[in-house]
DNA sequence: AATGATAATGAAAATCATTTTCAATAAGGA
DNA sequence: TCCTTATTGAAAATGATTTTCATTATCATT
């Protein structure tokens, strides 16, 4: 619980920056939560114990950890963005189905060994022909959910 | 060229809508532009030739034409939609790499036949466990450019 | 072809997520 | 501890998208 402090330090100041409070305090927020959450989410549940981190902040801290790539930005179409940490032993790797009527996103994780298989070896050919270094990918399935399907 | 018009014109009225001057010119529009466009891509191409269609028109047809499986919406994070046609003869079929770090976005086309298998069989299995029905995809990798890995 | 109900349109105003500005503060190398 | 400069927060600005509302156009019905 100190090393994990110490190793995210170094790890900012390798990639010339400081590690502050509200970094800390966001970069644990998002290692807590569940799912994607939006910069007015993590303002809203972080104010009550750091009520002097303002949403500037957050959405800075949201960019740089991104930048990183620490975090994964998503967008659902609903007009807001949404952050997920990016975790290491990939046990919550998941993808999404949206919905095209209500906007309904559902996870899913399924697959994902069909799945590793087959990005790997796109990423590996990828990398080479575009010269571009992947480090996290987006499956997105768009469609009309068991609610909307009927009244079309 | 006119049979075309027809069955675009009791396509729309099939779901309930009308079938419009705008509809129809940014339905071209969209036909005829290669890659994705903004709402206001598409404003200022089709302002020459039809100065009385408004953005919030674009915009109002563009959603329209998403919630018809007509259109394809993509955010690659820049802050503004992306909107694509899609086409029956599915040839345009292609993803993204997208930069985390200068936003470039690069379609690439490869691995079809590949993803074509893997992507069949995700949908099956996917539309009958969450009853859902699926009508498209979007794969969608994050990472550095080449002209972005050198310095980070 | 004329009529009428109402869906669609456009201009302007409103909204709302995100970014910029700038003066004050704090991190961390010297 | 000191000093440089990255970071922060509040407020204002931005900019994409949405809402409002009076006007216009579509198309089912006559």
């Amino acid at each position: 619980m100190h090393g994990r402090r110490h190793a995210r330090a170094h790890f900012f100041r390798h990639h010339g920056f400081r590690f502050t409070l509200p970094r800390e305090v966001i970069l644990d927020f998002l290692h807590r939560a569940k799912g994607h959450v939006s910069a007015e989410d993590i303002y809203f549940r972080i104010h009550p114990v750091c009520p002097h981190i303002g949403l500037t902040t957050v959405y800075r801290t949201l960019d740089l950890l991104n930048r990183m790539g620490l975090v994964t930005k998503f967008d659902f179409g609903d007009g807001k963005a949404r952050y997920e940490i990016v975790k290491d032993g990939d046990s919550s790797h998941h993808h999404h189905l949206v919905c095209r009527k209500c906007s309904r996103v559902i996870d899913y994780t399924d697959f994902v060994k069909e799945e590793t298989r087959f990005i790997k070896k796109i990423e590996e050919e990828l990398s080479k022909k575009y010269n571009f270094e992947i480090d996290s990918h987006q499956i997105h399935f768009q469609g009309l959910c068991s609610k909307c399907k009927g009244g079309e």
